[in-house]
DNA sequence: CGTCCCGTTGATCCCTATCAAATGTAGTGG
DNA sequence: CCACTACATTTGATAGGGATCAACGGGACG
């Protein structure tokens, strides 16, 4: 029962949202505290899912490892989003591992409490429901770009992506606030480091981002968003065409 | 309220397991009939999400049209299947459309109606996550696939999971139970019609395949499997070496 | 101050998209 | 019943985007 926990900060998390201040006590009452170092799991890959998870402080990612061992990265949790949820979809265990990429702070139930909170609260389910939701509609999203874009749009929409959940403003431009790699960025997009790193030097050199070891600043978000949607193969302008 | 329709086939869907008869019954009263012809659209990606739907009789895909017109087939909806569950993810609109590909028969509700259903029983929640689970799990999947794998395993992958799905036993192999073109592979595993046509040509010379058109049967599964699995780059046999 | 990890950059190759055209098949209407 | 049409499929030729192979450079951390 960890005491020193800013309430309000829990109460406004999605999952959360609705329940009465008695309920959230409750709740609170059995959750245990994870601290995580840069690199630790809060779970791997096909163990058993016995816990679920909220994020309060940091970033993590979550890794897909193929059977010949290649990685994929699914998503980063950013806080405030819930993870390891998978008991709760009836899948015994977690089809990912979700890593630190930077300390981090997590609150931790067994995955047993889920249906007790779900009868105690007619919104959790529903909530719960919408955030897979959201993950759904995110993937095919990603499908998507996967199967009808080139590389370089998607390694743009990808850094998008990250700035728009990470984001933060500095007088360079908007950094994307926990240390990610090139590689990281292949294994969202389907691609080499190789190319990720041509593709960044090319950018830096046109003046759009600027990029170091594990630091990605976007300093023309516009220009970045023209190069997302692609090489505009043929937008008919009508000009000054009559209806 | 369709009085002939056969309750039980209704009772074991997953969406309506441990339903009580009489909740099941007040379910099926509000229930409309939708026949939908080769072609015919349940729904149009954009729409305003007001009904989800359970396919009784038939085959469904799901295609997601880019800003460019290239086409995305998202899966294809079996007999059993809930589908047009959008709202209930409190997404307003229908993120793909959902077009019959054979004459096919479907029961609907209002999405309003959603809520009344979860309140009522307790358990219906709880299926949809677990379904909305099993389509990200699915998704997850295939974006691994997109992200790591050659075309040739890809569309391997595609064709064991319609068999598995609505494969039918013939003399001649496993038949995919509904017309499906080069086509609608390529959009499923993101290549083109070319090379499947291709793909399917080479394993056809080597006796792995009959296929004709809008028609494909497995003949040899084990070989499509061993192709699904991928080149094998080094799985380095033990042969029998000391320990 | 050395070592590890991350990033950069060149050279080469090949898978697969693209372009192009012919062939085959179901359906339709006269 | 056949000509006509629309759509599916096949197959060849070509080119190019990116993966792969290879090597070096550079910053961070112990």
């Amino acid at each position: 029962m960890p005491s020193n926990l800013n309430r309000s900060l829990i109460k406004n998390l999605d999952l959360f949202k609705s329940l009465s201040d008695a309920a959230l006590d409750s709740i609170l009452e059995t959750a245990q505290v994870y601290r995580l170092l840069t690199g630790d799991a809060a779970f791997r890959q096909g163990e058993v899912a016995d816990r679920f998870f909220v994020l309060l402080h940091g970033h993590l990612k979550v890794v897909q490892v193929t059977p010949d061992g290649e990685q994929v990265v699914v998503r980063y949790v950013n806080p405030g989003d819930v993870f390891g949820i998978a008991r709760a979809m009836r899948r015994p265990n977690y089809p990912a591992s979700t890593l630190a990429v930077q300390e981090s702070l997590a609150l931790s139930w067994p995955s047993t409490e889920w249906d007790d909170f779900t009868a105690t609260n007619p919104h959790f389910a529903s909530n719960a429901l919408q955030t897979v939701g959201q993950r759904l509609h995110d993937a095919h999203a990603r499908i998507q770009e996967l199967s009808t874009e080139e590389v370089e749009q998607r390694v743009a929409r990808a850094i998008l992506r990250l700035v728009d959940q990470s984001g933060r403003q500095t007088p360079e431009g908007i950094v994307i606030d926990f240390p990610i790699t090139r590689q990281d960025i292949a294994e969202m997009t389907g691609t080499t480091l190789h190319t990720v790193s041509r593709l960044l030097s090319a950018w830096k050199d046109r003046g759009l981002v600027i990029s170091g070891r594990k630091r990605i600043v976007v300093c023309a978000v516009d220009n970045l968003i023209r190069l997302a949607e692609g090489p505009h193969t043929s937008t008919p302008q009508p000009t000054d065409a009559k209806v």
